[in-house]
RNA sequence: GCACCCAUAGCUCAGCUGGAUAGAGCGUUGCCCUCCGAAGGCAAAGGCCGCACGUUCGAAUCGUGCUGGGUGCACCA
């Protein structure tokens, strides 16, 4: 259940009733009302923006639409008061009964308890990490490989048919000097010095590689010239790279559904074929971009090359797509990888890119609603640097990179789930802080622990009361008594609850899981203030010696937290804690 | 020079696609707890929402122009 929507759909009832009788004009659009917790919870549960939304389009003054709707709305048994207030906020007090219902719902539904149909099935992609495969992951990719799969648990939560996937970007120079780099491994499993020359790669993840080789080639392949064993190196060592990095993303708990990749586009004719549709709108043409102005580029001189007309739909200059050579820029493969997953049927697509790659956004859109008609929207998603810290001082380590801190070592010191959580806990486009010491500190002041700390309490909760005798399996909860559910404060608890299913779908709106963390700490919050008036009334302890009817009560209440909890952990990808050690 | 992102309490940050007296944690101050319902609790002070116009019943939120910080700007991905 979604308490909103069902109050929402009330208040549209109501105005629909008062159009049929007369009292409002016919055909008013109501899809601007909203129902929302009032920031004040002395305005009540819920208000309405009904009366102020139809005012001028009614031709009526607010206060009096409202007074007409307050008489509606107070008629449902599930709305003990209304308020006029304001301008012409209808703020509406709840019965008891209804916060009541909230806990037996998320009792009932247990884990899918704020699942949404607001995505309708459609089918979206969700696009991430991407990274190179020329080495391990390295802190850089930990935030966006998270974000993005927080994201793609919500969305599919909400209602989304999604695909999560990973663009390997093997098509360029840099798979060369994967390639070089390792075969100067190679060389050194020989016992021959490496040549580790200025550009190669150093990390002494390449060993293993070079290992490899020579298991593979023997010493065949020593004193040939690159031309003999490029290509096939190449595809070896990144195929070991992607290897890496797949169990890297496993200790993330992070899987894809599809690996694309751009090297597999060459020679297809996929790029042709994506050119080919943009030239078929007269989007491609041969010219020559003007110069970038305010930055001196000592070596500029014009060129004649394949552009694309990108400015057509948003950019700021077209874009080349093919060099002066006649080879593809990167860009044209990216075209055809999203013109790709347009004919694959997927109606939104989701790119998370490092915060670096914000010069790409408008292109890429603008590529996508050419090949899409503007049929599909495509969101992209800028996630911004980590800054790592060990007890306020900047971190930089790493014992298999030398100069990086790898995915590997975050994981290592800091644990899957409390990484994921702190990922988490700040929009995408803000810089964020990562204090080793501080994400495994225990305190209110660590939210990853606060959160995990209200799920220990309710299991333990759970444990007493099963010690006590009490039958406290969720089919019986779901039984209780729950007007003994009463109390201001269990009710606030009970109202953070219900907020759940609204919260899913606000955050899938705006393709924004952060949203969940915060909601995780509120509703912890809620429920240890809850535990802590207990210290000083006994009456407010969810167990309650020698009274089960009561005991149960709050014990429902208590389970149906964690039920949300444990729901809102799952998409972001956090394991919940059964107790604290 | 252009584009994108950011700017909210002393600090770190939320803020519901425009709602009411702008919130949380830390820090500060005061009171309480120290009977394991342990890994603290309650409360207070603290604000020009970077600045200026505009849009409207109503703006931290939308638009324009500034200021300050970050990122990126033709044959590298």
């Amino acid at each position: 259940m979604n308490l909103f929507a069902d109050i929402r759909a009330l208040v549209v009832s109501s105005v629909d009733a008062m159009m049929a009788s007369g009292a409002l004009p016919s055909g008013l659009d109501l899809s601007a009302i909203s129902v929302e917790p009032p920031r004040d919870p002395a305005h009540g549960d819920m208000a309405t923006n009904a009366a102020m939304v139809l005012a001028k389009p009614a031709g009526q003054s607010p206060r009096a639409i409202a007074d007409t709707l307050a008489t509606l709305l107070a008629a449902d048994a599930r709305v003990a008061r209304v308020d006029v207030a304001g301008p012409g906020f209808l703020n509406l007090s709840l019965a008891p009964s209804v916060w009541q219902s909230v806990v037996k719902a998320a009792l009932v539904e247990g884990d899918a308890f704020g699942r949404s149909t607001l995505g309708g099935g459609l089918k979206v992609n969700v696009e991430f990490v991407s990274a190179n495969p020329t080495g391990p992951m390295h802190v850089g990719h930990v935030r966006g490989a998270v974000v993005g799969d927080a994201l793609a648990r919500l969305l599919g939560f909400a209602g989304w048919d999604v695909t999560r996937e990973y663009y390997i970007n093997d098509g360029g120079a840099q798979v060369d000097v994967l390639a070089r780099s390792a075969y100067e491994r190679y060389r050194e499993a020989h016992g021959l010095e490496p040549a580790i020359v200025e550009g190669l790669y150093p990390g002494d993840y390449l060993i293993p590689v070079g290992e490899a080789l020579k298991a593979q080639f023997g010493d065949s392949l020593l004193d040939k010239g690159e031309q003999f064993w490029l290509a096939e190196i190449r595809e070896i060592a990144s195929g070991m790279m992607m290897d890496e990095i797949r169990g890297d993303l496993a200790l993330l708990g992070v899987t894809m559904d599809v690996y694309s990749s751009e090297k597999a586009l060459y020679g297809t004719g996929k790029i042709e074929a994506a050119i080919q549709a943009l030239r078929d709108m007269d989007l491609i043409y041969e010219g020559t971009l003007e110069p970038p102005k305010g930055k001196t580029l000592d070596d500029w001189e014009p060129r004649q090359q394949t552009l694309f007309r990108s400015t057509a739909h948003g950019d700021d200059v077209d874009r080349p797509v093919q060099k002066s050579d006649g080879g593809w820029t990167y860009f044209a493969p990216d075209i055809a990888y999203h013109y790709d997953k347009v004919q694959r049927g997927f109606d939104a697509l989701i790119d998370i890119f490092g915060a670096d790659h914000g010069g790409y956004v408008k292109r890429m859109k603008a590529a996508v609603s050419a090949l899409s008609g503007g049929r599909v929207p495509l969101d992209i998603k800028l996630v911004q640097l980590v800054k790592l810290y060990k007890n306020g001082e900047p971190f930089k380590m790493s014992k298999r990179a030398g100069t990086f801190v790898t995915l590997r070592d975050v994981v290592e010191q800091a644990g899957a789930d409390v990484t994921r959580f702190m990922m988490l806990t700040r929009k995408n486009d803000v810089t964020l802080d990562f204090d080793f010491a501080k994400v495994l500190e225990q305190s209110k002041d660590n939210p990853v622990f606060y959160v995990q700390y209200a799920n220990a309490r309710v299991n333990s909760i759970l444990r007493k009361a099963r010690e006590a005798g009490l039958q406290v399996d969720d089919a019986t909860l779901a039984q209780a008594d729950l007007t003994q559910l009463s109390h201001p404060a269990e009710l606030t608890l009970a109202g953070k609850i219900a907020e759940w299913p609204r919260l899913v779908e606000i955050a899938a709106r705006g393709n924004e899981p952060h949203r969940i963390a915060f909601y995780l700490y509120e509703l912890a919050s809620d429920f240890h203030a809850l535990w802590n008036r207990g210290n000083d009334e006994p009456g407010l302890r969810f167990l309650q010696e020698g009274n089960v009817a009561t005991s149960t009560a709050k014990i429902a209440l208590a389970r149906a937290t964690s039920v949300v909890i444990a729901r809102a952990l799952g998409i972001l990808g956090v394991t919940p804690a059964e107790e604290m050690r």
